[in-house]
RNA sequence: GGAGCAGUAGUUAAGACGGUUAUAACGCCGGCCUGUCACGCCGGAGGCCGAGGGUUCAAGUCCCUUCUGCUCCGCCA
């Protein structure tokens, strides 16, 4: 199907100018576009790269010239090589050139001091036309956004922008930086394998069918978890990996259904050796990557004073706003919907007198998100409180409210009142909400806390049973093991999460080395024996054979990434990414495959008349 | 599985209550131009308003369906 852009001037124009390409035979480059300066004055130099912008006076010709380093203005003179500046009129955005030439500075109030080269410009006696380029979906620049649709067709324009070229470069610094430390710290890179087996717990597995093992299938791992646990088995004592993992789940600005992490685990060591060599890794990255200097150690906070004072397991602790439980408080009063509820919680902001109706609204609507009704708020006043809910409340209570969460007049608090997972949820998200409105969050500052004393488990209403917080391989707190049985629900974990700035980007936990903690940790799970057996009995094998303690952790990359490129979408720290329905604009991927592949597999598909292949 | 936002020229966007020929900037094509730097000036081409259906004398605009991208809830050990 032609389109407007293929009957349009530009494809003719490119056609004839594609005669007018020639091989390399030979030239070499000398410089990259970033690092010309006034030291190389008068010097030869032979530059390649892409037109940028063109600016045509007729006689003088310039052009930017652009590699992944940057940019330098190249000049094409009628006098000084006619023939290079006669050819030179063909010169169009993106297409690719080299050129050779002497330095000189640029002329007396005509240095560009925006560019990093803006002092010299490079004279050209002759250059040769690599290749051409169709006029580009979109301009190659940082200045405009395009459509992200555009971005993902045309990834490989996209990335020829600065700002993905950066991000990507800025990765791979982290991963060397990673690679540097481990290595230092005796870790052994080791590479586990891609085809694995189907784990029942945990996400959605990606599965590829077996050809030499019909009606048989591998799982694309989720993590190398077991294999690096066999690794610990198997004497290398300091494991790590940057390793993708698979998970077949919805996505999300910060969730793609492959990604990288940062795998690591530790023989002979319990939590403080896995979280202090942790410390050591991540801030020597941010040191070597954004030179910042990070205070260590990082503080600590239980899982429940996480869950009591922010209402999330990965709290942002660059801002105030603690939630408060006064549950006990309105236990008595006249508001049915406070009096009745297993959990009360609120939170003030100070000043906050002032929002508006509209604000309020939003926030209420915000608050329905996450299974609210609706939202309490009272505002404080000059001898009066103004909320609907006020009237509700005696003189005592008002009191105990006020020192409770130290209201003062201008303030305003907001409460939540319901199923304790709702109400934390609600005041947990509406706190940050309300702190990136009212200013109160410093960009620039990097809170790095731990997680720790995760509970072992929680409740599943649709599966009915107790499922792991971490996964199943995570050990008991000793103390706790005996009631592995008798009382799942209070049993906490050896486990540990790295938050940043509210994000977790970094998980890890002291596993079951001995046979039998694993094989009680699978029963309370709900596992027969015989499943156990059937699923990791592998496992289980491995640790009667002499399985040393171990412990470790795993950091997701690309979120580390996004946090350090100042990213707002994993995408734009992923050269090659899906979109949210988990496709890939540039391949088309996935697709429909061939009849014949599907017989070799001894697959077939229900419903074939999938929508028809989008010819491009 | 659910909620919301968006889709108009190659690109980014504007299009009140439904009303003449659908705008602008950049880009593209042609011409002019020797110090520009997102060069400038003159001229030109370019559109089934994401797709399908409906309401209406009349739809980019209202209604329904659907596709695509994004954000979020559920989900993600």
């Amino acid at each position: 199907m032609e389109t407007t852009q293929d009957l349009a001037q530009d494809r003719d124009v490119q056609l004839e100018h594609q005669k007018l390409v020639e091989p390399l035979a030979g030239w070499t480059r000398t410089h990259d576009c970033c690092s010309l300066d006034k030291s190389n004055l008068q010097q030869d130099v032979c530059l390649m790269g892409w037109v940028q912008f063109r600016r045509d006076h007729g006689g003088l010709i310039f052009v930017d010239l652009r590699d992944r380093e940057g940019l330098t203005q190249i000049v094409f003179s009628p006098e000084s090589a006619p023939e290079a500046h006669a050819k030179a009129h063909v010169l169009r955005s993106e297409y690719v050139i080299a050129i050779k030439g002497y330095v000189r500075s640029r002329p007396e109030g005509m240095e560009n001091p925006n560019m990093k080269t803006g002092a010299i410009e490079v004279v050209v006696r002759e250059w040769k036309l690599l290749n051409t380029s169709r006029t580009p979906a979109f301009m190659v620049d940082d200045r405009l956004e395009p459509s992200e649709n555009l971005r993902l067709e045309y990834r490989y324009l996209d990335l020829r922008r600065p700002r993905m070229a950066q991000n990507l470069r800025t990765r791979h610094k982290m991963a060397q930086s990673v690679r540097r430390y481990l290595d230092a710290d005796g870790f052994i890179e080791v590479e586990t394998p891609m085809l694995t087996r189907s784990t029942p717990e945990g996400a959605r597995d990606f599965l590829v069918p077996s050809r030499l093992n019909r009606g048989e299938f591998y799982a694309l791992p989720q993590s190398p978890q077991l294999f690096k646990q066999l690794l610990m088995v198997g004497g290398i004592e300091k494991y790590f990996q940057i390793a993708r993992c698979f998970r077949d789940e919805d996505l999300r600005a910060d969730r793609q259904p492959e990604f990288s992490q940062i795998d690591i685990e530790m023989s002979f060591v319990d939590e403080e050796q896995v979280m202090n060599m942790a410390e050591g890794l991540i801030t020597t990255m941010f040191k070597e990557v954004l030179g910042r200097d990070i205070p260590r150690p990082f503080p600590r906070m239980t899982w429940d004073d996480a869950m009591r004072d922010y209402g999330v397991d990965k709290p942002d602790t660059r801002f105030g706003l603690l939630l408060h439980d006064v549950t006990d408080i309105v236990r008595g009063s006249g508001f049915r919907l406070f009096s009745t509820a297993k959990l009360v919680k609120g939170f003030k902001l100070e000043g906050g007198e002032k929002l508006s109706r509209k604000e309020i609204d939003d926030y209420t609507e915000f608050a329905k998100i996450y299974g609210a009704q609706g939202l309490a708020w009272i505002k404080i006043r000059e001898n009066e409180w103004q909320s609907p809910i006020a009237k509700f409340f005696s003189d005592e209570e008002r009191a105990a409210l006020q020192k409770t969460l130290g209201l003062k007049v201008g303030d305003i608090a907001f409460f939540q009142a319901g199923e304790p997972e709702m109400v934390n949820a609600v005041l947990g998200n509406l706190r940050i909400r309300v702190a990136q409105d009212a200013g109160l969050i410093d960009q620039n500052q990097l809170d790095f806390i731990w997680v720790i004393r995760f509970p072992m488990f929680e409740y599943n209403p649709e599966e009915k049973r107790y499922v792991a917080c971490h996964h199943p391989f995570t050990q008991a707190l000793p103390e706790h093991a005996a009631m592995l049985q008798s009382d799942p629900a209070r049993v906490l974990a050896r486990a540990y999460d790295m938050v940043l700035n509210g994000t977790e980007v970094g998980g890890g936990s002291i596993r079951n080395h001995n046979a039998e903690t694993q094989r009680a940790m699978f029963a309370a799970l709900g596992f027969k024996p015989e499943q156990s057996e059937a699923q990791f009995g592998f496992l289980l094998q491995a640790l009667e054979q002499g399985a040393p303690p171990h412990g470790g952790i795993a950091f997701g990359l690309d979120r580390l990434a996004m946090i350090i490129t100042g990213s707002g979408s994993i995408r734009d720290v992923i050269a090659f990414p899906k979109t949210q329905k988990a496709t890939c604009l540039l391949t088309n991927a996935p697709a429909q495959v061939d009849p014949k592949q599907l017989r070799e597999l001894s697959l077939r598909v229900q419903e074939a008349e999938k929508k028809s292949e989008k010819i491009r």
